[in-house]
DNA sequence: GCCCAAATTTGGAATTATTCTAATTCGGGT
DNA sequence: ACCCGAATTAGAATAATTCCAAATTTGGGC
C-alpha cells in the first residue's frame, strides 16, 4: 500500500480497489493519480486536461464526479480562494493555503506546533467545527 | 458623521457625499444602507431585493457594481463560503465567519485578544499578507 | 444656471464554473 | 455469460457574476 501523501509519481495501478470505502474505478484512480503527481493545486479543468493525456476518453463531468467522490471520502482536499474556481490538494495533513499574488501559485502553510483553534477564536462554547478553511493572499517580501 | 459600524437603522441621507474616497451616489448609499441595516450577511441578490423596496429602479448590475466599489474602498467586507455565492458584511473589525450548518446563518467570530497570525502559522519570513479569510462551518452543540 | 466630460447606471447578453439529465457502459457477484 | 446497480458520458441546464454599449447623471468650470 503506497503512501497517499508522499510518493512523487504514483502509478494508478498501485491503488487498491477501494480506499476509504470508495471504489477505485479507472477514472477515479486516474484523477487521484493526477492530483498526487504534482504538488500544485490544479483546478477541475487542469485535472481534466492532465487526465486526458493518459485516458483520452475521460469526460469533464466524470472529473467533477470523481473529484466530488475523492473529496467526500477525504482522499483529496478542495481548496477555495474567494470566487475563483476550486482547486484540489493532495496534502491531507492539517494546513491552510497561501496564494502568491504575483504568480498566482498556491502554497501549503502549516500550523505551528500545538496551536488550537479555540486558542485563537472566541467561539461560543459547545460549537462544533466540521469544516475550516483559511486562505491567505499576499506576496513574499520584495 | 455617523458610525458606520454601530448604528441600527442608518438613513442613506446621513452618509456624506464621499466615503473613503468613494463618491456616494444614490445607489451606493442605498446599497450601503441595506447592508448596514441588518447584521445578517446578505448575498448580492438579497441586497438587490431589499434595495428595490426603496429604490424600485435599481438594477442587479448596479448592485454588483456598488458592492464592488464598497468592498474595494473597504466600507463593506465580502464573505465567501466555499463555492456559495458571496455575502456582504458591514462589520469592519477584525473577525472571521462561522456558518451554522443547520440554519445556514452566518455569525461573526472575533479573534482572541492579542492573537497574531504569525503565532499560528509557519509563514516563510518576509511574507506579506494582503488578504485573509477564515471560514468555519459546524453547529452549536446540541 | 448651463454645458461638457467623465463617471455611473442600466438591461440584456455573455461568460464561466459547476450541476443535472438521461442514456450507455462497466464490473463484480451469481 | 448474465444481471444489476453504480459509474461514466455528452450535452443541456443552471446560477452567479461580469461584460457591453447606450442612456443618464454628476460635478466643475464658465
Amino acid at each position: 500500500m503506497i503512501s497517499l501523501e508522499q510518493q512523487k509519481n504514483p502509478n494508478p495501478e498501485d491503488f487498491p480497489s477501494e480506499l476509504q470505502g470508495l471504489r477505485m474505478t479507472k477514472q477515479r484512480r486516474e484523477v487521484l493519480a493526477v492530483i498526487l503527481a504534482e504538488r500544485d493545486h490544479p483546478t477541475a479543468n487542469d485535472v481534466f486536461s492532465r487526465a486526458q493525456d493518459r485516458m483520452s476518453t475521460i469526460s469533464l463531468a466524470t472529473v467533477y464526479n470523481c473529484l466530488e467522490a475523492l473529496v467526500s471520502h477525504k482522499l483529496v482536499r478542495q481548496v477555495n480562494f474567494e470566487r475563483e474556481s476550486s482547486r484540489y490538494c493532495p496534502n491531507l495533513s492539517d494546513h491552510c493555503h497561501f496564494q502568491d499574488e504575483e504568480s498566482g501559485k498556491i502554497h501549503d502553510v502549516v500550523f505551528k506546533e500545538g496551536v488550537k483553534l479555540e486558542d485563537l477564536l472566541e467561539l461560543p462554547q459547545g460549537t462544533e467545527i466540521s469544516h475550516l478553511e483559511i486562505s491567505l493572499k499576499g506576496n513574499f517580501g520584495k
